[in-house]
DNA sequence: CATTAACTTTACGTTGACGTAAAGGTAATG
DNA sequence: CATTACCTTTACGTCAACGTAAAGTTAATG
């Protein structure tokens, strides 16, 4: 069972360990003590890479919160798993708008550099 | 030629005018005036779009003004126009990345998802 | 013509996501 | 055994992105 120290977290994701105490503060992240040092799971490091991929499309750490529990397979009762289903699809619907936003401007910022490129051209003649 | 006032804007992007003020204060934005009041172009009005969304893709007000000058064809000389192709091929690189990072999520979420429907039938019987 | 509606400026408040000391505990290493 | 290297908690500071009054101007409407 392989653990982490926090500052293997840190130099592994280069965040520092202040936040990596913040997000346990904000119930991100639950390390087990070894006395007062804390001692990281991969699972604790599994959720880390998903706040910071949440952080990259910019989730706030309450949706990567929610992410995170979608992720965790301790829901059990019939009520809990159908309002996780249904928030999971949400999820992924948002996900899909924020695809089309991408590709929108990707072909916009292709157009852009055309258009920069044409007036290169006519720069150096 | 079409023009905006500050409500047509907030009603139609549901922010409050204190956002497309701020965002003019920030120099997003560049109505005229009538008087005091702002009329906005819809130049502005593109461009509003084009910050929010941005803020969707997690960009902060400093990168969608980047994105709005990308957008823009004012720049003339060579040194400006190469700069400006070099940003906007760094900006398509990062969005590559985000729909990369979409599009693993997309799959997690998916199987997720199986694994509750999975979990549902089991409760069900 | 008083009132409503929409606009303005100024300015302090708030929230999220950390940064940055300060002050101290523990373990190993020269 | 003193120093270095990590670890800890506590707590105030900061920055972005607005929210939220407060106080005043302008235009139209009953």
């Amino acid at each position: 069972m392989t653990t982490y120290s926090i500052s293997d977290l840190s130099k592994e994701f280069d965040i520092t360990t202040r936040t990596i105490r913040f997000y346990e503060d904000k119930d991100l992240l639950s390390p087990t003590r070894n006395g007062q040092t804390r001692i990281y799971s991969s699972a604790d490091r599994t959720n880390l890479k998903l706040i910071l991929r949440g952080k990259r499309l910019g989730f706030s750490l309450d949706q990567s919160r929610q992410i995170i529990q979608m992720y965790d397979p301790s829901q059990n009762n019939v009520a809990q798993l159908t309002t996780l289903i249904s928030n999971i699809r949400d999820k992924r619907d948002q996900l899909e708008r924020q695809l089309h936003d991408i590709e929108v401007m990707k072909i916009d910022l292709q157009e852009s550099e055309e258009r920069c490129l044409k007036a290169l051209q006519n720069a150096s003649t």
